[in-house]
DNA sequence: ACGTATGCTGTATACGTATACATAACCAGA
DNA sequence: TCTGGTTATGTATACGTATACAGCATACGT
């Protein structure tokens, strides 16, 4: 004990000299926060014991424990998550990226994202970015100790972000999207094989569709159409489907629909790889009266809430968002616990809702 | 000089005495990551004059500046946030705290947020509760440094996290909902008036409404509701309208719509306090085949992008959400400065949108 | 009795940065 | 030439925590 007396705070505010006198009863700003220090002195033990009763990784005598716990709950003390992390190197903060939050698949998603994050006791940033963190903030984020590691729920195959990243081998756990050859773990659902169920379902009722889908880099895009295409001209289903790759925006789905409705011989189903475009679909069929699903069937891929919606009444392919993001926080908190263990990557199966926007059942199971 | 030489890193890798021998080509994990001092070393300087550098808010001379950018950029160095924030109280995060993200107004906030955020070099973390923190969770991230303040879009008359966070006198903004005798700076738009232009419109068409709004204890709520009733009343618009508050979703929305049309003299028209339930009002319309606007008016409130889709074609009180976020963003990094500065309540304006929900044009201006 | 193992606790230190303080170099004015 | 004032830089320290290390007490075996 070198410094005089053991009393908690003291004239370390930005006040001056004392804080003695009548008090006042006005707030007087933001008291200094209450050190672990402070608690050992409280406690009359030394702040390497607060500490250890605190991460409990270290013996403490059951009494010594109670007279801190109760020096801890006196003085309310909270941890300074900042000296914790430059000590431990470990944040328990977790950055999840995602290209465009105002697609309704994404708040979806970034909600169980959030519950299984805060589940573990972590805390999540989000980093909503049409660029995918390809200003480098992300990868900055992880080099600069701001977060422990990262979930990216739109990666793209020619990410720049992602092959810095795979470079300095940062911990990243992809969801939703996966990019191929991927040196990340991965939760995607099976997409190739949804694609195949909507192309089969369509075939069966003798629908002659068109197909669009995302961007070509994204592999949800990809992967869904590529499933789709292939098992229509393997199977023998029907003439080739007019196709397009854009965005995945409801623009673009009513774009989309416009052009196709305006063909001497227009489809008369479009498949959509996701929900969002799906709706600009149905849109612009409603709009230019085009009946739904008698002339038109629209089959959308996600299953977001809205598809179940009596607008919309959307027939789509589901997949377990809320698993998929549980896996995906499990993989990376593995991970980030054992940055050697080899690479996993988990894929969930998917199903077809069948709803309004298209005409009948489907015979296989 | 105490220590041998001035080499940057050395031997302080994780795998024991020396990383010499031919190098892999493979990776060998995550780096060191290189520090001040390593780069105040390789620049011949001390590591006081690289932080100088950096914060440039003392004088170096412009040839060791010179020296100093160049060693930062050779080595790529990236500061640690967290030995940096620990050092000056300072995290250059922000929370954002939201009840429930999969309303489709709230993507729409985030995003404005998000964006005014970045540009401020502020880190965005997103607090998606449906408590609105009141498990504490937020406070205790104040409390404990991980972010210097926080944006509450959701908040709540009663809200005990706020109530406590006025004790503590945390550094706080209001934005989209504003509380009671706030000592929190705010920023709403004129939900009192946007009550009252509805009242005003649908008299002015000889409609005889119905208003479902959120919970009394929401600014947006209340104010909105309380403006549209007391002027359908003292203008002598016409009976008393049926009025039900609940939350803010869809489903509460469809609900209201299917009683509403069950009564012996149903409302002719139907004021939602927000968007998103009014998609739900105008669903179950759909569903009952009550026909849009001939024999139901709806109408909205916030003017999402959804409510311009061809599927809802909502009128709607448009609020300015993007000029909000950034004022809030404002407002609270101001209040980061300067803790003493008086309280500032922003209110912007807000407009009637017509749509085909609607059967009419106002004459008003 | 001794020595050794074990449990508990305190002391000292490191994490990486920003900055107060001291000091040296330089320059202008007399 | 000396003095006083800048400017530029280095040295030392603090932020609050976790933990290696050492020390002490107790327990246990012989």
């Amino acid at each position: 004990m070198s410094d005089g007396g053991s009393l908690p705070p003291a004239d370390r505010g930005p006040h001056g000299p004392e804080n003695r006198g009548p008090q006042r009863p006005e707030n007087r700003g933001p008291q200094r926060p209450v050190r672990s220090v402070d608690v050992a002195a409280h406690a009359g033990v030394s702040q390497a014991t607060v500490s250890r009763v605190l991460s409990g990784k270290s013996s403490v005598s059951d009494k010594t424990r109670a007279v801190v716990l109760a020096a801890l709950e006196e003085l309310g003390y909270q941890p300074n998550i900042n000296a914790r992390a430059l000590k431990t190197q470990r944040t328990r903060s977790i950055a999840v990226v995602v290209a465009d939050i105002t697609n309704p698949f994404y708040p979806e998603l970034v909600e169980a994202l959030s519950e299984e994050l805060a589940a573990e006791d972590q805390t999540m940033l989000l980093w909503n970015d049409a660029s995918n963190g390809d200003d480098g903030s992300v990868v900055a984020a992880m080099l600069q100790g701001l977060v422990d590691g990262a979930i990216f729920a739109t990666a793209t195959d020619d990410s720049p972000t992602l092959v810095k990243a795979r470079e300095l081998d940062l911990p990243i756990a992809l969801v939703n999207r996966r990019i191929d050859q991927s040196p990340f773990d991965s939760v995607t659902s099976d997409n190739a094989n949804g694609g195949r169920i909507v192309a089969d379902y369509l075939a069966e009722h003798g629908r002659q569709p068109a197909l669009i889908a995302g961007p070509r880099n994204a592999s949800t895009s990809s992967e869904r159409s590529a499933g789709f295409l292939e098992r229509w001209s393997t199977a023998g289903h029907g003439p080739p489907p007019h196709v397009r790759y854009t965005d995945f925006s409801y623009d673009s789905g009513a774009a989309f629909c416009a052009d196709m409705m305006a063909l001497d011989e227009p489809p008369n189903a479009i498949f959509a790889t996701n929900d969002y475009t799906a709706f600009g679909v149905l849109d612009m069929a409603r709009r230019l009266g085009v009946a739904v699903p008698e002339d038109l069937w629209v089959i959308g891929y996600d299953d977001i809430a809205m598809a179940g919606w009596t607008s919309m009444d959307l027939t789509t392919v589901r997949q377990p968002t809320a698993e998929m993001a549980a896996a995906a926080v499990r993989l990376l908190l593995q991970r980030l616990d054992d940055r050697d263990r080899p690479i996993e990557n988990v894929k969930f199966g998917s199903e077809l809702v069948i709803r309004g926007s298209t005409g009948g059942e489907t015979s296989s199971a």
